[in-house]
DNA sequence: AAGTCCCGCAACCGCTGGTAT
DNA sequence: AATACCAGCGGTTGCGGGACT
């Protein structure tokens, strides 16, 4: 038995949206709020699948959507993210505030592959073309797992020596990223030299941020806003994760490579790829 | 002006993970 | 444990418009 299609395929639109199709999804929206995708075409008087009402809200009719053009910081972001989490897309937006994941994977493959290229960067591995073409093995084919080479390919786990020590809690709300990056940069330098990896990334947009107490951790998974994490690790005290502290790390707080709040001793093994 | 090519983007498709029953 | 449903993700496709010949 396998799953039902999600939609009469026989009854629906498809193609380009039409002004009148948005304004019902819109309307509906704003006034049933978002959910029941599967429910929702039917409700709102429209002939679509759930799943393209979905689409179209959250890449296109999203009141927050920043849209326009890409600047020349979030350039760079994409890019440092896309080198440490790969083709992960929805990661990668959840750290662009107003950019979905389909805008993000469009740019980087119309403009941000060859902007890679020209610079003389594999877009798959990061690493400089002439390396890549020196090592073979280190195929530019269609996988955003780091290519194999006499070096450990990037994170698929990674472990650093030196653990980060803990930042008074003024110098965490303030992001002190110089500390972060003469610590974590180092290995990663060693493997992609030409590579900039200074990562300057700020949490998660919060109105009014709750300030953490000294001694309560927050796991990386609800560091990149993944709530109700099976793998969270966080203390309870801290609003939206609910894990339980287990995991045998101390508890004093760091920063990951990615500029967020975490255990001292940043843990990689949360971050396997697929 | 007409035809063709190329590029960018919106949308679709297939699949997976999580959850409820 | 098995089944069904739902939401979401990532790869791919196809259309529209601009550039080029």
């Amino acid at each position: 038995m396998g799953r039902s299609p999600c939609c009469e395929k026989a009854h629906t639109n498809k193609g380009a949206w039409t002004k009148e199709e948005d304004d019902r999804l819109i309307a509906y929206i704003k006034a049933h709020g978002e959910g029941c995708w599967r429910s929702l075409p039917k409700a709102a008087g429209l002939l679509r699948c759930g799943k393209s009402c979905r689409l179209r809200w959250i890449n296109y009719l999203r009141p927050d959507l920043k849209r326009g053009n890409f600047t020349e910081e979030e350039d760079e972001l994409i890019i440092k993210l896309h080198s440490l989490l790969g083709n992960k897309w929805s990661l990668i937006a959840g750290r662009l505030p107003g950019r979905t994941d389909n805008e993000i994977k469009n740019y980087w493959n119309t403009h941000i592959k060859r902007k890679l290229l020209n610079r003389g960067i594999d877009p798959v591995t990061h690493r400089p073309l002439n390396e890549v073409a020196s090592h073979p093995d280190s195929s530019t084919t269609t996988s955003a797992t780091p290519a194999t080479s006499p070096t450990p390919p990037p994170p698929k786990t990674i472990s650093f020596s030196t653990p980060i020590k803990t930042p008074k809690q003024e110098e965490f709300l303030g992001f002190k990223d110089e500390i972060m990056n003469q610590q974590m940069q180092e290995p990663m330098r060693e493997r992609c030299p030409d590579l900039n990896l200074e990562l300057r990334i700020s949490p998660p947009y919060q109105e009014n941020p709750e300030p953490l107490k000294t001694g309560t951790t927050i796991c990386f998974t609800c560091s990149l806003g993944l709530k109700s994490s099976k793998d969270c690790n966080c203390s309870k005290n801290i609003g939206g994760c609910s894990g339980s502290s287990s995991n045998g790390i101390g508890s004093s707080i760091g920063y990951d490579f990615l500029g967020l709040r975490t255990n001292g001793a940043f843990d990689y093994r949360s971050l396997e790829m697929k």
